[in-house]
DNA sequence: TACTTAAGTGAATCCGGATTCGCAAAACAA
DNA sequence: TTGTTTTGCGAATCCGGATTCACTTAAGTA
């Protein structure tokens, strides 16, 4: 008979892969895309570089799927801030807030997910995903105009200035020396900003 | 008696490192950092790999050269504009849309000089030159916070997300077509985002 | 237990591009 | 013109890291 995978073969293997995810993004949030070689990926989790290529079939695979995973939680958490009812100002300020802090926390991983480029298939991948945080402003921009809360303005290039300024904003703290404490006021610097910037008013 | 190059030969060799760096700036416009290869340059130019080497020492050498003349000359036109005695909010708003317009007429090569990673060399440098971009748009608004124009905020990050907010908002647009009459609205948009975001009105 | 297929190994290979280096040509000094 | 130094050449070399592959080990089947 065919061979047939066990159930505890098939929990090891998704439990290798998930742990080959997990030592790439870790590798990522240590310094960036270049710290992340098959090799060092192979080591981290504990087997052979030709093992890994068992779970993923190319470098630039592997860090696109870490790139979708993430995105994938931080979309989630962003949308369970703009889909409520609450009015849009209250809504765009939360998101801003969370997006920032959240990205902070990982500043490395934060700017190799969003803006490293390494190759045409990554950043194919890195497209898409920077255009699904992007919807979930757009959305809070669209409502904000509409109910006359916010100025009229460009819904696109007001997604795309927001997460270039987060961006921008959170990356550069990387270069110089920064203290927690000063984690917080970055946060409300940076939350100030772009909130004036949609709402036209402090 | 010693060797010693004729004002000619003086001037041949200024005149190809000049070619050379040229080259290097067509180079990155064309499609980012990755186009630059020795050879690509050397065959721009006319010349052969081991010359190069007789102009640069390195590839990043020349790739941060070709970076700070580029950053020199916008950071005069950038100050052309707001070192004068105009009111804050209107050298403000004329150093977004001189910036902005002007990178847009090369966003890769805007990208490439703003953005785009390479290694720890060319980040060094290019961090000095983010910082120089910075620095022009911190005393716009410094004078305008003390003048009272502008509300009370932080100028450090203010001006980090004005870069951020630029550079995503002119890179983003690469990836997709962009027709030449929408880049006027581009700019409009940009700057009135920024504009507000600094001024807190519209 | 004996056999078949999958998983894991890691040294060898491949690849692209920077960098070097021995040599040729051109520029200068005498 | 001869000797010296610099400039230019470009094939050969070097390098880092992805990818492969012949082989060993473990798991599943009968």
């Amino acid at each position: 008979m065919a061979y047939q995978r066990s159930p505890l073969m098939e929990e090891r293997l998704a439990d290798n892969r998930a742990r080959i995810m997990r030592a790439t993004r870790q590798l990522i949030a240590a310094g960036g895309f270049r710290e992340v070689s098959i090799t060092a990926v192979a080591r981290a989790v504990g087997l052979s570089t030709g093992a890994i290529y068992r779970y993923f079939p190319s470098k630039s695979e592997l860090y696109v799927q870490a790139l979708v995973d993430a995105v994938d939680h931080e979309v989630a958490v962003l949308r369970e801030i703009v889909d409520t009812d609450d009015p849009a100002t209250d809504r765009l300020r939360a998101a801003i807030r969370s997006f920032t802090s959240r990205a902070l926390k990982g500043p490395h991983l934060a700017y190799a997910f969003i803006a490293e480029p390494i190759d045409a298939e990554v950043d194919a991948g890195r497209i898409v995903c920077r255009e699904r945080f992007g919807e979930v402003f757009k959305d809070v921009l669209r409502d904000g105009i509409a109910a006359g809360e916010f100025p009229d303005q460009s819904v696109d290039v007001g997604a795309a200035c927001l997460v270039g300024a987060f961006t921008e904003a959170l990356v550069r703290p990387v270069a110089a020396t920064e203290k927690t404490a000063d984690a917080e006021r970055l946060v409300d610097a940076i939350t100030g900003f772009c909130f004036r910037a949609v709402v036209g008013r402090t």
